[in-house]
DNA sequence: TGGTAATATTAAGTTCGCTTAACTAATTAG
DNA sequence: CTAATTAGTTAAGCGAACTTAATATTACCA
């Protein structure tokens, strides 16, 4: 009957609408790319923890131990999908890339998601959309002072 | 520059900050609760079929074989998650329900989601819910009109 | 400088996820 | 009433995902 139990099912809903989609397109480009979940995965952690990525770093992100992350990055170097290098300022770690065709991973992902949303957004009024607009920053503003998770779209 | 690119990106940004939280908690709680992805994911479609799923309808929704749909209930009932049971009207079918310790599991999935949410509504105002509250609707009614997506808080 | 810690890899072994194929039992169709 | 179908299970086997332990190399520190 309150608001704020109306309000948190409202959110509770439009998050089921957003995850089940995302899951579904995920898993539809893992099966097209022959990728397995958790190399889909690392793939987005590497391209957005930026450059400079460490096999170490990998390890922690996906919550594996070193020589697993070793393994996986083995196995991705050699299908040319990640590069590994030595890192200059300390010649026991070595950094983590994606090539070329390791980043056309990512984007299917990233441009996956950002079709559906573009399709929906097709759907609304100027007026809609502005006012959506205005509602998904308070909470995305507010979200972010809860804990500091960093915004800005991505790098 | 148009509304339209700024606005889905306002939409990506929500929707990241969403699917971060949601994987975060869901991966905590596998660890905690010693069951795999696919486990776990197997209970969430259990709860939101309803009651009466056989083998072939969990196969189907995991995308898998039957053998591997029953093999993996199997192991769930001997851990005492799931239970399997005659069907009345067709002898040769299971029907696969939770158990009381099976729900549990689903319902820390739940609890955690649900959560983050309230405890994000509690730091808006009033004013600021009800604004959020209509956006949030005209969105998910958008989204469930572009395909049959169902709506209704579970069940 | 010598010892300790950090980084990455390799080796060996376990468990898991999944498939196909073969099998049993119940239902339906001709 | 047989024959074909359908639901589920079991067996055998493959490859992926992980782990711990051992090893090599580099960095740091007292």
């Amino acid at each position: 009957m309150t608001t704020a139990v109306q309000f948190s099912r409202v959110l509770r809903q439009w998050g089921r609408v957003m995850i089940h989609h995302s899951r579904r397109d995920f898993m539809q480009i893992m099966r097209e790319s022959g990728l397995s979940m958790p190399q889909l995965n690392l793939f987005m952690r590497i391209h957005h923890h930026g450059c400079g990525c460490n096999v170490s770093d990998v390890a922690a992100q996906l919550g594996v131990s070193n020589a697993r992350a070793s393994q996986m990055i083995e196995r991705l170097v050699r299908q040319g999908l990640l590069e590994r290098s030595e890192d200059p300022d300390d010649r026991r770690a070595k950094r983590i890339t994606l090539t070329h065709a390791g980043e056309a991973q990512v984007q299917r992902v990233v441009r996956s998601r950002q079709q559906w949303l573009e399709e929906l957004t097709s759907t609304l009024t100027e007026a809609q959309r502005a006012q959506i607009s205005d509602a998904l920053v308070l909470l995305t503003e507010a979200a972010s002072e809860m804990e500091g998770f960093q915004l800005g779209d991505r790098k």
